[in-house]
DNA sequence: AATGAATGAGAGTTCATTCAT
DNA sequence: AATGAATGAACTCTCATTCAT
């Protein structure tokens, strides 16, 4: 491969090692919160030196921007509805169940970042976009599943949505994330959207 | 030591001393999170000396442990329902509605503590213990309004509990907690259950 | 001792420590240069953590404004004329003689003030008050002299006390400061001002 | 790499990269004293990687070692003296004083050698064997003009060299080289020669 | 010649905790 | 009850230097 082309697109090894770092910090948040956030164990765990870390994340706040842009990441890539339309909705809720009791350390890096943007107003902005954007997909899906015929029609709302992602929302906190609580959850929002009877369509 | 002087601090009782520095505690996580809490800080604030802090609570863990407690007393209340049997249900959403807009502090120190509670096994038991408790005030809530015909009775059960649970408890994350997203997941909850149309009875 | 009159006048305990602090920077000041300047052996050289040197000084700059009060204080104290009037100029001349020959970490510290000054304004302004407290020092040695008989009047002037300032300021230099160069340097300004033959008056 | 991008970095020989890198280094040291030299801001300064730096400068040290070496040698350039014999005495003060007004780099980083010198015996010799050397010329023109009568005969003499010499060298302190007090001084040193009131002879 | 990546050692600073008074 | 002084341990960040390529 020529370095011209290397440059342009591939995956370089500095991008890779920025990644692993990346992933050990996103680990050691979901581990210890931000209260226990050490850079040198961050470092540690990709088996780096210390001071490789700085070459890679100038400051600790510079990676703290590399687990958001992560964290947002894996989040908006279940946001994209699919599946047929008329299961997009239910499969909305499936994916983010999934996301959640599979990703667990995902679910306490979101619950993080949103407490810490209380303090941190550029990481308040882009976790309020994306939070815009899911309500938003939140709202489209309802207006469509109404339109066509599978949602009474007082049900595309803000509302509604905005009902939804809270309750999608409290489940980054762990009080509220044991799974009977989920199940119940979940359901209860199924079955106020007439979805619960059912089946998956082909 | 003149009565005089004592007098001037007044009846300084070592509980006062104790709740008065607890408070200062909640008001520095309120502010900047565990992460930025500092038993110095927490300590001029009540114009102590660092010294005098470790005399009433022997470890930072400690002081914790009395934050958790003002915490879970402030909530607790809330949670007594009241009124007339018919509006139950509805003046606890309001109340609980109440409690997050107006003690913006008390919403954050939930969400730290609720986040750090998957960190300290005490402190979860805890959480949960009053989560438990008030998911069963709701259903209870529920219930009575079944009996009493204010209520559909399909929506008596622990799922629409922990929808609702579920929903306000999200309003503890600053995402999720503008002014705006609140007062659409409020009306959805009381659309949902029926209660929208109903004047408060005397 | 009351505590009253304690806190008014005498030397306290902590301002006795600040001191020893200030006069171990000094000393490694003298040894090493700012370059070599560290907290850790500062503290050490009191025996103390490096933790409470910062309990008496904030940090490093801080330290380092001790370490520039103390010098101008002893450089000070040279320059208040003293002894007849006759010989006050000569006096002059054998007491920073005396002091730069002595106290060769003032020299040093000196030296790596007046260096320093070109990137610390608060430093530089401090030390050109001194100096020109110098000047003039010298300036009004000179006219007396000339006024009591014992100079030629074209003596007088802003010019020669600028030569004679600079010639004395040069030997904080270790280049200029061998004894050899620093005896050969007064002698002349001692020649150029007719001091010379003159006996020291009782 | 193509002729033309090499032609654009020029005749780059080994030589012409070390000089490079010495006067980025000089640039550094004269505004941020040794204190404040960082290899790396040499070599960006340079546009070069930090490890080329150490290619042509083994250590820290070495690339000092040839700023010592630059600053003698355009110090030393000035010390030769030129013009008739009669006018080489101010002809060498109206040297030192547009060399010092001039480059006021050079200044700063004569009075970091100097100040360094204390702590580096060999960086001190090198630099004594300069001072001597222009304590000598000094000397020499003194004796000259004295033969050629154009100076006092008691003035031909190591201790006006020295004098001479220390007047000159406190103006790379930054708290004597103000433009007033460098004039004063200089002027007070023709005075004291006798070169005020001639005329430079063509 | 030149570079990106890596590192050991150490810098200044912070913090919960302790202890003598 | 209260404090000033002290500390060990740790923190983030820096820097001259090295090494494989």
């Amino acid at each position: 491969m020529s370095p011209t082309a290397r440059a342009r697109s591939a995956p370089t090894a500095k991008e890779d090692r920025r990644q692993e770092l990346v992933l050990a910090a996103f680990n050691q948040i979901a581990a210890r919160g931000f209260e226990g956030l050490r850079t040198r164990e961050v470092a540690a765990e990709v088996r780096l030196n210390i001071a490789t870390l700085h070459y890679y994340f100038p400051t600790k706040e510079a990676l703290i921007g590399g687990v958001l842009d992560e964290a947002m990441r894996r989040f908006r890539s279940t946001l994209e509805p699919h599946g047929s339309p008329a299961d997009q909705l239910r499969n909305h809720f499936r994916a983010v169940q999934k996301l959640l009791r599979t990703d667990s350390r995902l679910r306490a890096v979101m619950g993080e970042l949103a407490l810490r943007s209380a303090r941190d107003p550029a990481m308040a902005r882009i976790l309020r976009q994306t939070n815009d954007a899911w309500h938003q997909t939140v709202r489209g899906l309802l207006r469509r599943a109404v339109r066509e015929g599978h949602l009474r029609s007082e049900l595309d709302s803000d509302d509604v949505a905005a009902l939804i992602v809270a309750a999608l929302t409290s489940m980054t906190l762990p009080t509220v994330s044991s799974a009977d609580r989920m199940d119940q959850t979940f359901r209860q929002l199924e079955r106020m959207l007439g979805l619960s009877g059912h089946a998956v369509s082909a």
